[in-house]
DNA sequence: GCGGGTTCGGTGACCAAGTCACCAACGCTT
DNA sequence: AAGCGTTGGTGACTTGGTCACCGAACCCGC
């Protein structure tokens, strides 16, 4: 990339992330000299076991999935990186710590802010604002993934499918996902899922099709995923 | 403590934690002066939501057990802080992030360096290895949670119950705990250990006391433990 | 040492969820 | 149009979680 569209970027990309809109001019600028941006189409690993990474990783646009590999063949969902978050766990694959089994796929294009390693130091050495900003994003999938243990071990799987599903639905009403991906989103099986769906569409909540589902009645959803722990 | 005692402990208990070895005499230093020895006894609530910490705990004695405080009411084990590891979760409430609701309680009597927020960062921001130090006891949690959540998705209840319990009785013969504790470390119900421990006394691979278990043949339950995925 | 309350463990009935085996419907390629 | 891989549906069965309830062991004050 030229460094005349590169500058226009960066004036930019920075207001994307909350934590990083006090940094102060200087590290600001070190921080988009020592970076770069990249982009990556859909289905792209950006990290897998045993393949270690050297750039910390925040995104610009799209979604990052983050899925546990299991012994058995199986995967578990673990969480999804959005806009304005960064992946923390490849400061992980950074450290060359003792190979955890997790990979990241860019589930649609993805635009990053990649940070070199040494970069990453340096900041976190010059600056207390970016040494928040890493902290807290440490913190938060550590707390995000307190609560997802918490939902799978006592939450029921319909409370947790109609809460996926307004999830995966966003503004729109439909969402593209075969009955296996959303097994592995919640943990569960696809006969499960497909069980469920079936309730769900006795109940005229939604409507099914090969490949995704259309919502038809978001309320009835919602009440269910709101019931929450309050036994159905 | 009087500053004799206190350097006579100093001299030694950097060398417990492995990460930091490797500090330069400065930062070592640093570290030493700014930083106290507690000691709390067991059943202290360490850390608990709404209660925000303002210091790093490394742990020098005994253990820690963080648990997530489910909205049911019932609890659920996230993991446990052994002695020579840091309780980085604390730097969470350090940040004064949004309430996470997980509590930390001392399992036994605790003795630990208690790093003071201004220390803290200030050794993140001098020294290389410190920092090493604290992203990996961050990954380290991270990583540890993912194969909790693998666990609880994937593996039997007998298999996790016999692994915790060669665990917990560590080089002894007997594991000090009710049904209830049992079932919310593996995030189960209590009467799933009754069924499950019975199941082990059949097989005479326990005995059971009120309050507790002995074990009676370590190997029935290492190799129902190590059987893992592959279907019993 | 004796009630009386509390904690701990056991049990049966029932429901929710995961597993297994198998099949039917769809859609893509050739 | 035939063939094949992907997707979804289903029934039978096992495992795990929930509920209600009971009895035995322990603790405590008297």
């Amino acid at each position: 990339m030229d460094q005349g569209a590169r500058q226009l970027m960066d004036d930019t990309w920075i207001t994307k992330f909350r934590g990083l809109s006090r940094l102060p001019e200087d590290i600001r600028r070190a921080l988009e000299t020592g970076s770069e941006i990249i982009s990556v189409p859909a289905g792209t690993q950006i990290f897998a076991p045993g393949q270690p990474a050297d750039k910390l990783w925040l995104l610009l646009d799209g979604t990052v999935k983050v899925q546990q590999k299991s012994e058995t063949g199986r995967d578990v969902f673990l969480y999804r990186v959005h806009a304005g978050e960064s992946c923390v766990l490849t400061t992980a694959n950074m450290l060359a710590l003792e190979d955890h089994s997790a990979e990241g796929t860019a589930e649609t294009a993805v635009r990053a802010v990649a940070i070199p390693r040494q970069t990453f130091d340096d900041l976190v050495a010059r600056s207390p604002v970016f040494r928040e900003f890493v902290f807290t994003a440490y913190s938060k999938r550590i707390t995000d993934l307190f609560v997802l243990i918490d939902d799978i071990v006592f939450q029921r799987m319909d409370v947790r499918l109609a809460a996926r599903l307004l999830e995966l639905a966003g503004d729109g009403d439909t969402v593209r996902a075969t009955h296996a991906v959303l097994g592995t989103e919640l943990g569960t099986a696809r006969e499960v899922i497909s069980r469920t769906l079936s309730e769900f569409q006795r109940r005229n909540w939604i409507e099914q099709f090969r490949g995704g589902v259309r919502l038809t009645n978001r309320e009835g959803l919602r009440h269910l995923a709101q019931s929450a722990a309050s036994h159905s």
